[in-house]
DNA sequence: TTTGGATAATTAACAGTGTTAAGTAAATTT
DNA sequence: AAATTTACTTAACACTGTTAATTATCCAAA
């Protein structure tokens, strides 16, 4: 049946042009500007065909978010080659300020907005596959680190909340407009990079009783 | 001119209709059904006289993120007594973390929202008074701390913004609905209360070397 | 007391939003 | 060629924040 397959792949392929239009809208213009209408004018369709290939909006706002994991798991790559599992876990915090700060929409999609996590709910799947993922890494790297005696053993998963808890405080503190009003802009990151700094430092034991 | 005292007591009248319907229905269907129409249904004027008294909507939350702050403040009132810097920082986490969850649209509205921030940029008044003050009481703890020991010495605003960073984050995650999909509903604050713990040991250095 | 001016509140409208029901055009199958 | 399915559009609903223009109300001076 080649005929079923090509409609597929044009399904595909309109499906592909609405995330694309979608893409394109949240960079130059933001996410809150992304509206279907926006979307449907530059795909040049009309604004309820959208509908034909995604249930509702948070579907679109999902599959944005998707994107957004892959972006950090490609910053994240500067990590493999890290033996030490301290020195990759401060890397690791690293990226991800940088990447929020360099990619405050991404972010905002990824980690504060409600709408890819209803999208999530409307979904059957119950999992959150990207952000699990990106969670065991955190712990795999933590579990290394309690193993090698660089940080005191414990529970991995309060430590993981511990410190995702902070990187992502400090990075949704920053882009929503709390931190300009207490620390001048240039001093905005670096002071978020020291935190980290002293975050690790201060889980460090490996350097006591010696 | 006593009328033009009335005239002004009407003003403030109104003024506060407005907010205590804002309140209403800010707590009765949580802060996204906010709409100056709704507003102005309860209060029984037509929308656009709720212009004549707030520049905006962004005004008027940034109201309700003020009335938010004091109830934080309220809640903080039982650290008065609390002699001990630590203990005190501790259970000043543990008020942060409480007060998030139980009141996750004040919370929203004070830490997360853009909103109250574009009002205050649109004001002269080029300070968050609130997060200013709160941030600052929790400094004079941590420096308390490191005075008398119990946290090893360093940059207050660095410290301070790892710990804010940490209870933020948390909190964030969780009314933002990332929590749910890696742990159940009824482990999160437990986790979330842990995670402070476990911060708080971190940095406890009273117990170390004697 | 009547008139003029300030003040307060309203109506109507603009320009948008997500979403759905109903209708049309095109392609495919019978 | 006719019937049916698929793809898409039009029109509409029920909202949103916000502004310009208009009407109603109140108060002070003539």
């Amino acid at each position: 049946m080649g005929i079923l397959e090509r409609k597929e792949k044009q399904k595909l392929e309109i499906r592909k042009m609405i995330l694309d239009a979608s893409m394109k809208l949240f960079m130059e213009e933001g996410f809150e500007k992304v509206s279907i209408r926006k979307i449907a004018d530059l795909i040049e369709y009309s604004p309820t065909t959208v509908y034909l290939y995604f249930k509702d909006k948070n579907e679109i706002l999902f599959n944005l978010h998707d994107i957004g994991f892959q972006k950090l798991q490609e910053v994240n790559r500067n990590l493999d080659d890290i033996k030490n599992p301290l020195l990759r876990l401060h890397k690791m915090g690293e990226n991800y300020l940088h990447f929020g700060m360099n990619n405050p929409e991404y972010y905002d999609l990824m980690f504060i907005q409600k709408a890819p996590m209803e999208a999530l709910l409307d979904m059957d799947a119950c999992e959150w596959k990207n952000g699990d993922a990106a969670i065991c890494r955190l712990k795999d790297t933590l579990a290394e680190c309690m193993e090698q005696g660089y940080i005191l053993k414990g529970d991995v998963n309060v430590v993981a909340m511990s410190i995702w808890g902070m990187v992502h405080g400090l990075v949704s503190i920053a882009i929503r407009g709390r931190f300009e009003k207490l620390v001048s802009t240039e001093h905005i990151l670096p002071i978020m990079l020291q935190s980290l700094n002293w975050m690790i430092n201060t889980l460090d034991v490996s350097g006591r009783n010696k």
